[in-house]
DNA sequence: CCCGCGACATGACTATGGTCAAGCGCACCA
DNA sequence: TGGTGCGCTTGACCATAGTCATGTCGCGGG
């Protein structure tokens, strides 16, 4: 991938899009661009946070881990996403770490750019806080569903996001690997197997990392079912 | 409660606090003063926000409802605490609905003086963004909370946090009913009830809305101890 | 080409928590 | 003072999901 494609989707990406035109070429200019191996540590829990990073290619997952050893995926994600504008811009500890689940290239500004930036022009801060209400936002879905959904359910909603829009037939590719989808949707690899069984159905044939969906209506309606009249259907 | 203590209390907010001194007689002039009588609403999900909210006294829950009519609590906040920062300043809809669950004082300022003094002076956007950030901090600790931890031990870790500091024995004050804490905690009433009664070989006793735990570092202990283990020293 | 490893599926068992129903105690109120 | 309602607890039962063990498939290395 040549520089010029990655600063294009740099410029695409949800959090350069909403900043005001002019100050772009700056950003971009002095930002790190820097590509990492699958596996590889982008930063680790308690550091403290000095760039706010933007995935250009490629899957990165922030998680925690419990002091049990138990990892706890808090989210995935990929090219045109970013995370850590707080955090940075208040040079905090990090709450979570960061790793690249696949190669991935990912651009760092570093929060000093940002921040000399931001007191000359204040509505830069205003586009930071539209990105970190983004995040606030997804945590607070991922919450509800947590909190209120099965397993199978959460995974419905999964594929429903892959493929939105429309309500007929659907083919989807499954974006990384299985044990991962099953850690973001907080359960066992284990029950996401039987979680997908379970979808059958509901019009949902998985095999391999390829999903066909018969149905997305009749797959929407399950995903927000109560749980407690499902299995009277069974 | 006199409006003096009223703004004592205002100025004493993790969110007034990290504000440039200079600014916050103007805000705290302009903010609209409210009270609330338990059960009342505040504001609903995907109503456009108009104002960043205060607690200054009583209690406040922050919910979704489900499309099937659960409710799932995201947070309550108390005297001091803020929320609506970031929705409030880009002028989107709610995420969730806000009620107060006891009579309550809330203090709200309009985005629009927000937004003006941010225009004059950066450092009030840094300051947002702290608040926000703590925000997404404690979203993020509940999710890993949620997919890590039985529901004992989130009751445990509920009631450190009552308590914090030192690790001898303590009492505290059930701060609202159990039904919201149960809601807080992402479980049904009784299944708190049974948390509550498994808490007791982990030295806990509860009368009322009064908890006694003999000794935090063990509680501490069995907050933290691997779910798996647990059984086998029944 | 076969081996072996790791991802994934499946079965058996268990723990956790939701649901339903019954019962208790405390507060509010006529 | 004796309802009456609600918050809370308890018990029985069951669905959901975690654990452990086993088996299969696909892929890369020797």
């Amino acid at each position: 991938m040549t520089h010029e494609r990655q600063k294009a989707i740099a410029r695409n990406s949800l959090l350069i899009r909403s900043l005001p035109e002019q100050h772009v070429d700056a950003l971009l200019s002095q930002a790190i661009w820097r590509g990492y191996g699958r596996g590889e540590t982008l930063f680790l829990q308690e550091e403290k946070a000095q760039a706010i990073h933007v995935v250009i290619d490629g899957w990165v997952k922030l998680f925690r881990m419990t002091p049990t050893g138990a990892e706890a995926v808090v989210s995935v994600f990929t090219r045109g996403e970013s995370f850590g504008e707080a955090v940075a811009l208040k040079n905090m500890p990090y709450p979570v770490s960061a790793e690249a689940v696949t190669a991935c290239e990912v651009m760092h500004i570093p929060s000093s750019v940002f921040l000399s930036l931001m007191r000359r022009d204040p509505e830069i801060g205003i586009s930071i806080l539209a990105s970190t209400f983004g995040h606030l936002h997804s945590l607070v879905a991922q919450l509800e569903q947590l909190k209120a959904q099965t397993g199978a359910q959460r995974v419905a909603e999964f594929l429903l996001n892959l493929c939105d829009g429309g309500d007929g037939t659907c083919e989807v590719r499954l974006p990384y690997d299985k044990m991962l989808i099953a850690g973001r949707l907080g359960m066992k690899p284990e029950s996401l197997s039987r979680a997908f069984a379970r979808l059958k159905d509901a019009g949902v044939t998985v095999r391999r990392n390829h999903a066909e969906i018969a149905d997305i209506a009749q797959l929407r309606d399950y995903a927000e079912s109560d749980p407690a009249e499902s299995w009277s259907k069974g």
